[in-house]
DNA sequence: AATACGTCCTGCTTGC
DNA sequence: TGCAAGCAGGACGTAT
C-alpha cells in the first residue's frame, strides 16, 4: 500500500521519465478513475494534450505534475527539459505566494493498489490498465493501473500546491515540516494516538504500515488519548516517523502486497525489514514477545504488548 | 467545530 | 469442490 516512501519512489521515477515531455494522446479506460476530474472523462484526456509535463511534485501520498499552460505553443522536449524544472522550482521558491494558485496540474493519488508505470508503447497492456498517456516524442509511455480504483487522477487549479489539497498537511520528510507546530496540534487533539497519525490534515503521508511501524519503534501504544501524550514522547514518535519513512525511502519503499511498484515496476525491499506489521506471532526484535495482532478502525494494527503496554485510559 | 464512522472497490485467502 | 464471507485500507461524505 503506498505511503509517503513509496509515493516518493513513483514521484522520483516521474521526475526521470516524463518531466519535458509533451503529452499528444490520452486515453481513459475507466471512468472511475477520473472521477475526481468535474468535467468528466472526454474533457479529462482533450484538456490534456498539448501541455508539457514541467515538474514532479509530492505532499504527503499526493503526487502532480506541473502542466504547460493550455494552448501555449508546444515547447519541444529539448526546450521544457532540466530548465523549465529549475525554473519551476525558483518560482515557487521566490515567488512564494505569488506562484501558488497559478497554473494547472495532472493530480493523482495511488489509493491502495495504483501504479504510475513509464513502460514501452509495445509493452502489452496490464490487466488493470485505467489511463494511458502517450507522448509526442514516440518514447515510452505514461500508464496508470489500479486494481482496487482508490486511486483516481484529476487535471487540478495550482501548480505549487494544487488547491484541491490545499487541507493536506506538509509531510515530515519535507525540510521545513515544522515541528512544534505539529507537536502542538497533536498534544491538542481528543483522539486516539494512531487515529491522529492517520490523520492527513495533522501530519501527511502515514499510512496503517508506518503508523504501526513508527509506535513501535517510538515504545508507543496506538489508543494512548492524544492529551496524555508529553512533548518529550510526540517528539520520539516524529523522529521513529522520519526515520522509519527515510529507512523505507531508501530500500525502495514497501512491496508487502505486491501492488505497490515504481515507475519500472520494481518491487521495494522494505518489507523485510518490518518490525511490527504483519508480523502477528512473530518475536519481538527488542523483547522477543510475540506480536500482537488487533482489529482497529475497521483494519489490522501490530503491537507488541510488553513494549507498547496498553494504556489504562485507552482511547480509540 | 471536532471527532467518528460507513462507503467505495477487486482479488486473494479462509472456512464451512 | 464450490461458494461465501473475510480481509486488505486511503480519503471523503455524512452523522453525531
Amino acid at each position: 500500500m503506498p505511503e509517503l516512501p513509496e509515493v516518493e519512489v513513483v514521484r522520483r521515477g516521474l521526475e526521470r521519465g516524463v518531466v519535458g515531455r509533451v503529452i499528444d494522446g490520452v486515453e481513459v479506460y475507466h471512468p472511475r478513475a477520473v472521477r475526481r476530474h468535474a468535467a468528466g472523462p472526454e474533457d479529462f484526456a482533450a484538456v490534456l494534450l498539448g501541455r508539457t509535463v514541467t515538474t514532479a511534485c509530492r505532499r504527503g501520498k499526493y503526487l502532480w505534475l506541473g502542466l504547460s499552460p493550455q494552448g501555449a505553443e508546444a515547447a519541444g522536449p529539448e526546450a521544457a527539459g532540466p530548465e523549465a524544472v529549475e525554473a519551476a522550482a525558483a518560482g515557487a521558491a521566490a515567488a512564494g505566494a505569488a506562484a501558488a494558485g497559478a497554473g494547472e496540474s495532472l493530480l493523482g493519488h495511488l489509493g491502495m493498489s495504483g501504479q504510475l508505470l513509464v513502460v514501452p508503447s509495445d509493452s502489452p497492456d496490464q490487466v488493470h490498465l485505467r489511463v494511458r498517456f502517450r507522448f509526442g516524442d514516440g518514447g515510452r509511455e505514461l500508464r496508470f493501473v489500479d486494481q482496487r480504483t482508490f486511486g483516481g487522477l484529476a487535471v487540478v487549479s495550482g501548480a505549487d500546491l494544487p488547491t484541491s489539497i490545499a487541507h493536506i498537511a506538509p509531510d515530515p520528510l519535507t525540510a521545513d515540516f515544522d515541528v512544534e507546530r505539529f507537536v502542538d496540534a497533536l498534544r491538542r487533539r481528543r483522539t486516539g494516538l494512531k487515529r491522529a497519525l492517520l490523520d492527513q490534515t495533522l501530519i501527511s503521508g502515514v499510512g496503517n504500515i508506518y503508523a504501526d511501524e513508527a509506535l513501535w519503534a517510538a515504545r508507543l501504544h496506538y489508543a494512548r488519548p492524544t492529551e496524555t501524550v508529553s512533548r518529550a514522547e510526540a517528539n520520539r514518535l516524529l523522529e521513529a516517523v522520519r526515520t522509519v519513512m527515510t529507512a523505507a525511502l531508501a530500500a525502495g519503499g514497501t512491496s508487502f502486497d505486491r501492488l505497490y511498484v515504481s515507475t519500472e515496476g520494481v518491487s521495494g525491499l522494505f518489507e523485510r525489514s518490518l518490525e511490527a506489521y504483519g508480523r502477528e506471532g512473530e518475536q519481538c526484535s527488542r523483547c522477543a514477545a510475540p506480536i500482537r495482532r488487533e482489529a482497529f478502525m475497521n483494519r489490522s494494527s501490530y503491537t507488541c504488548p510488553v513494549c507498547q503496554p496498553r494504556p489504562r485510559r485507552a482511547r480509540w
